[in-house]
DNA sequence: GTCTATAGGGTGATAGAC
DNA sequence: GTCTATCACCCTATAGAC
């Protein structure tokens, strides 16, 4: 656990937040659980909205910064060799993956949260979403579109959000998932999920037009 | 709007929890937009909890009804032809699609409430929802193995789930994918909607194995 | 920076009259 | 079946002492 105040709260609020969502989580809740008095909450941070604008700035600023450079080293390489379809999905995969994973082992299961937050009501919410994940979203669409001419621009925008539903429900619904699986998949065996996703993101963005 | 009390709470608190959300919904506010007494909803259902299972049957029974009726009648049809797997995947999709141009056109918006369910927090949702639905899973599972034979069992169930979830997102995310579109596409062309997602699913499901 | 105390309002649920 | 009134509790946010 942090030990300063500050870092306490966003610990506790991602893991309330990402366990029993947003709106049901107080910020009773959040300070009971990081041991620290309820006015802080309001010092550090104004109010509810601005901390979990905070939580998900501290998460996804570093998880999207790392999709951009690992996607401008696959557009920038030194042979020239434009990239595969399956290697721009992994650009964008790999980084909630292995942030998956780090915080799993941590005990902090988060990823429903960040699965969750396209999905969460609130319009606040919505537009902070939207203003980090367009110049993401932008990039990648370009990429897509020199490894698939053949596709129609309006076309591959469709299949960029499918490829991006694949992800989020993944991590957004793990739990219903292994409870439908009954044992058939290892939903904790994060480089094989991967690997599946990125088999079947490229298969759909492939897909014939017709 | 309905005359009978019973299925005015219904209607508003499908409208409201479509809106705001299950948990930022109050039973005061659903009684207000219903235009009902308080108590009503405590006579009517017993709690909040039961309220929220009711409003998700009526919608989502009728919708799994369909889809396993377009099954059977794939699986049994006169010629005995096979269905492909596009067929497969318009029987599961196209349910859900008619459900929300039809309660689009009514002014009700509720596939957001539709899209977000798998994703919910709260265990009594989560056991409901794996109860509508494992039945329903099994069954297109069925159905894509003699479809895609060559595809192994484990495999097949994750692109299941990612066909779920390119679903899911489309209709939970729709206002986000809108403001991401900027004119792009027409998200409110259901049937070009529902074109793509068969696309992309059908070739995400045909993705070769490695 | 951190605390206590509290303002001011909302919450689900129910008892009991009609 | 429908109402009013109310219980017992939770909520965010802040004022003001230390």
């Amino acid at each position: 656990m942090a030990t300063n105040t500050k870092d306490r709260i966003l610990d506790s609020a991602e893991l309330l937040f990402a366990q029993q969502g947003i709106a049901s989580t107080s910020l009773r809740a959040i300070t009971d659980h990081a041991d620290v008095n309820l006015a802080s909450v309001n010092y550090h941070f104004q109010s509810k909205d601005a901390l979990v604008q905070a939580v998900l700035n501290r998460r996804l600023n570093p998880i999207n910064q790392k999709r951009m450079e690992l996607l401008h080293a696959l557009l920038h390489r030194p042979d020239g060799v434009p990239p595969t379809v399956e290697e721009i999905l992994e650009a964008f995969y790999r980084p909630v993956t292995e942030e998956a994973i780090k915080t799993r082992r941590e005990g902090r299961p988060i990823v429903a949260l960040i699965g969750r937050m396209y999905t969460e009501p609130g319009e606040l919410l919505a537009s902070q979403i939207r203003a980090m994940m367009s110049q993401v979203a932008a990039g990648y669409l370009d990429a897509l579109s020199i490894a698939l001419p053949g596709i129609p621009p309006p076309i591959l925008f469709w299949r960029l959000q499918f490829s991006v539903g694949v992800l989020a429900h993944t991590f957004g619904a793990m739990h219903l998932i292994e409870g439908l699986a009954r044992g058939r998949v290892n939903v904790n065996d994060s480089e094989d999920v991967l690997r599946q996703m990125i088999a079947f993101a490229a298969g759909g963005l492939r897909s014939p037009v017709q």
